[in-house]
This record gives structure tokens, C-alpha cells and sequence, in this order.
RNA sequence: GCGGUUGUAGUUUAAUGGUAGAACAACGGACUGUGGCUCCGUAGACGAGAGUUCGAUUCUCUCCUUCCGCU
């Protein structure tokens, strides 16, 4: 009802689809950019609209904190507060166990964070997550879960995955209730967050217990955080077995284009990251031929566009020279031009996905990209 | 001109009669459900000359240099 899958692809399992929510449709898969802060960092939402993002995903509990949950649904909820004509969705916070700067620490019944600026602690529990995320408005919701850390102990991991299983089911049976007397098209969608690292058993039986409760969509959590592709090519592959097909799926945190490529031909549908906007403040920049860093004193005369076939306003106006000379200076204008350019890429590049897997030569289109992209990453696999 | 003072990496500096250490800057790399200020790695210096000494960046002398004062 919510997801629809338009077309399959023939030779891989990829598909494009059709995700209904409150604000509108959009097509996956696709690549959302982060706002953690109802912003992508150093850019507007104007320019979001102009990269053709169509959607982006905030982070709720650091939002209930600054300014606070009531001022944006005061505003109209979540998009209408920062201008936004996408779909939003809203991380629980739960991810913020990953940062000791703010984790204390965590029990069955919710998690501790303190505010690093002024001290102040906060009890998070998937209740009250769950009424932040709703009275916050965004079209989809994620689920308060337990993020264990990837050198964690298999025990640890285990125990991560209980209490994630826990809170899952509390924040289904909060959700519902809270939405009972709403219409459907105007209710919000709650998606299931999976984990287990890469121990297989324990990644299985987390989907297991998921599947079980029903969610809109689900996630993979815990992933692309420094483990290797072929384990992380491996949890989404075992995950997806047990996934219902109709379905969306979400691959949390991933960014990197090809990994994006081989997670979409593994059936996944949604995507984030961080690592777009962060790689551009420090200057590494997607292009067609792959990634370069563009502090590199090579650049220093280069008067050529970061992608000669880039049609991003960043690449039409400017040249390597100038952007070097911005980053390497640490100018927030440099920021936002290379902040721009890598989200373009990655919008740009799922656009273009979608494109083939409606022809039916994504296959094609990915071999293509791999023989032309230089990352590490596809070095590392050879 | 005289008296004093100073001289170590691009910059700010540490230590030492026996292979000069750091921080910024530079250069290269990493960043994956973001509280921008992060991490890893590389390269780079004893002002010049003479003397004492097995050995001098260190001690002595001369020159140059920095800064201060006096004429």
C-alpha cells in the first residue's frame, strides 16, 4: 500500500519503486541527504531543492533538544519549518550511542545522553521518542534502537539487538496508538531497525524479530562503519532472504557511490550519509572518474571544473583552483560549493539508477560506473 | 660609532660537549543513521667563518643579524 515496486531488474535485485507517505510520493532507491539540525551543513534548503533532493532525514532527539519539539510542530511540523518540499524523515537518536561525547549510558527501559554544552541529561525512552518524532511531524519515522559499537563483543552485540528488539516493539505499540484517530494518507510511517554487526546468526535473528512486528519499512543498522564490503555486502544479502519483498529497504549510513551501486543490486532502496558532506569540508570530492582530494597541490593552476561531466552550478562556475584555494583556507563558502557538488554526484547518480533500471541495463550501467570510478574501495575487492 | 641583547624548520619555540624534540603552516591519506573545531602519515632547522676538543648547535674569537639604549 505504502511501497509499490514499479520495475524489477532482470539480472540483479534491484527494483525501483514508488513510497507513498503524507507529504507524496517519491521513487527509490534514493539518497537522502543528512540535516541533522533541520540543515545540511552549509547549504540552504533552497539548495537541497535545487540538487533535486527529494528527501532529507533529520535527527529527533538532538532536534527535541535545540530548539526543542514543540517549536516545530508550532511551525507545521518538520518540512514546513525549514521549507522543505520533500519528504522528511527523522533518525530516533538512537544512533548517538555511537558518540561518547553525548552517550552515558543505557538500561531496558532507555538510554542517558547529556548535552555537551551545557551538561544537562536526558532520559530517552522509545515513549517518548516516540511522541518527539510525531509532535516533529517528518513523513517517516525510525525506531529507538540499541547501537552497539563494531568492536564490540559478540555477547555485547547480542544483547544490542534484545533490547533493540524491545524498544521496537514498544515504539510499534506507542505509534499506533498515538496515530489510532489519524487518516491513513496523513499518518506517519514508522520504519524497524535491524542489527547484529556482521555475526549472520545474530543479523538474522534480528530481522526475524522485526518481520515479525510488522513495520512500514525496515532498516540495516550498525553497517558501514568500518567493516569490510564483502561482510557488509553479506549482512544486506542474508537480510534481504528474510526481508518481505514489498517491503523498502534502508541501508543506513552508506554513502559511498559504489557501495551504493552494490547495495541497490542486492534490493536496497534507501540511503543516507554522512560521508558526502563530511568528505567535501575536508575536500574529497566525487567525480565520474572517482574520488580526488582537492587540497592536492596539483590543483593549485587547475582552472578545469572539479567533473567536466558534472551539471552541477558548482562545476559550471568554478575551478579546481578556486575551490582548493577556498577549502584550504577553511572558508565556509568552499564548503558549501563542495558540499554541494558531492550531493549533487550522489542525487545525480541514483537519478540516473533509477533511469537504467527502468530501461533494464542497470547492470550495464554499474559495470560501466566500476570500470571508471577509482576508489579504494574497488581496489580493495580485486 | 659605542654598550648591551638576539640568532634552532616557512612561523612560534624545546633541549643538549656525543644521531636537535614539538606545535602551527606545508605535503599525502582516512572519514559512511554528523553537536563543523577529527585522526594517521611525510618532508623540512642549529646565521657565516675560524679556534679549543677524539667530537662543537652548545665553549672562545671575528663577521653578519635582531632588538634596546647612548652619542
Amino acid at each position: 500500500m505504502t511501497f509499490k515496486i514499479l520495475y524489477k531488474d532482470k539480472k540483479t535485485n534491484a527494483r525501483l519503486g514508488l513510497l507513498t507517505t503524507k507529504s507524496g510520493d517519491i521513487e527509490t532507491p534514493f539518497f537522502m541527504p543528512v540535516a541533522t539540525k533541520a540543515t545540511a551543513k552549509y547549504l540552504s534548503t533552497d539548495d537541497l531543492i535545487s540538487m533535486k533532493a527529494k528527501a532529507s532525514i533529520s535527527n529527533a532527539f538532538l532536534l527535541s533538544v535545540r530548539p526543542n519539539s514543540e517549536t516545530i510542530r508550532n511551525a507545521g511540523g518538520l518540512s514546513k519549518f525549514m521549507s522543505f518540499n520533500g519528504i522528511t524523515f527523522t533518525d530516533s537518536g538512537g544512533f548517538q550511542m555511537y558518540s561518547p561525547h553525548i552517550y552515558l549510558k543505557s538500561n531496558d527501559s532507555g538510554v542517558f545522553f547529556k548535552d555537551p554544552l551545557n551538561g544537562e541529561k536526558f532520559f530517552i525512552t522509545p515513549e517518548k521518542n516516540m511522541k518527539i518524532q510525531l509532535e516533529i511531524g517528518a513523513d517517516v519515522a525510525m525506531c529507538l534502537d540499541t547501537m552497539p559499537l563494531l568492536e564490540h563483543s559478540k555477547s555485547a552485540i547480542t544483547e544490542a539487538v534484545r533490547k533493540t528488539t524491545l524498544w521496537a516493539k514498544k515504539c510499534k505499540e506507542i505509534h499506533n496508538n498515538l496515530q489510532k484517530k489519524i487518516s491513513k494518507n496523513k499518518r506517519q510511517l514508522l520504519f524497524g531497525i535491524t542489527q547484529g554487526g556482521i555475526y549472520s546468526d545474530i543479523r538474522e535473528l534480528s530481522v526475524k524479530q522485526l518481520v515479525e512486528i510488522n513495520f512500514d519499512g525496515y532498516a540495516l543498522g550498525g553497517l558501514a562503519l568500518g567493516e569490510s564490503k564483502e561482510e557488509e555486502y553479506k549482512m544486506i544479502e542474508i537480510s534481504k532472504l528474510l526481508l518481505p519483498e514489498e517491503k523498502p529497504v534502508y541501508l543506513m549510513g552508506a554513502g559511498n557511490p559504489l557501495e551504493l551501486l552494490e547495495a541497490i543490486s542486492r534490493g536496497i532502496d534507501i540511503f543516507d550519509s554522512r560521508f558526502p558532506t563530511k568528505s567535501a569540508r575536508r575536500g574529497t570530492l566525487f567525480t565520474s572518474k572517482g574520488r580526488i582530494s582537492i587540497s592536492n597541490q596539483k590543483y593549485k593552476f587547475d582552472k578545469s571544473p572539479i567533473d567536466f561531466s558534472c551539471s552541477c552550478f558548482v562545476c559550471k562556475n568554478y575551478s579546481k583552483s578556486y575551490i582548493r584555494h577556498l577549502v584550504s583556507q577553511e572558508e565556509g563558502s568552499g564548503m558549501r560549493l563542495t558540499s554541494y557538488h558531492n550531493l549533487f554526484f550522489l542525487i545525480s547518480l541514483l537519478e540516473k539508477v533509477r533511469d537504467a533500471i527502468k530501461k533494464g541495463s542497470f547492470n550495464h550501467f554499474k559495470e560501466k560506473f566500476k570500470k571508471t570510478y577509482k576508489d579504494y574501495i574497488n581496489i580493495e575487492e580485486k
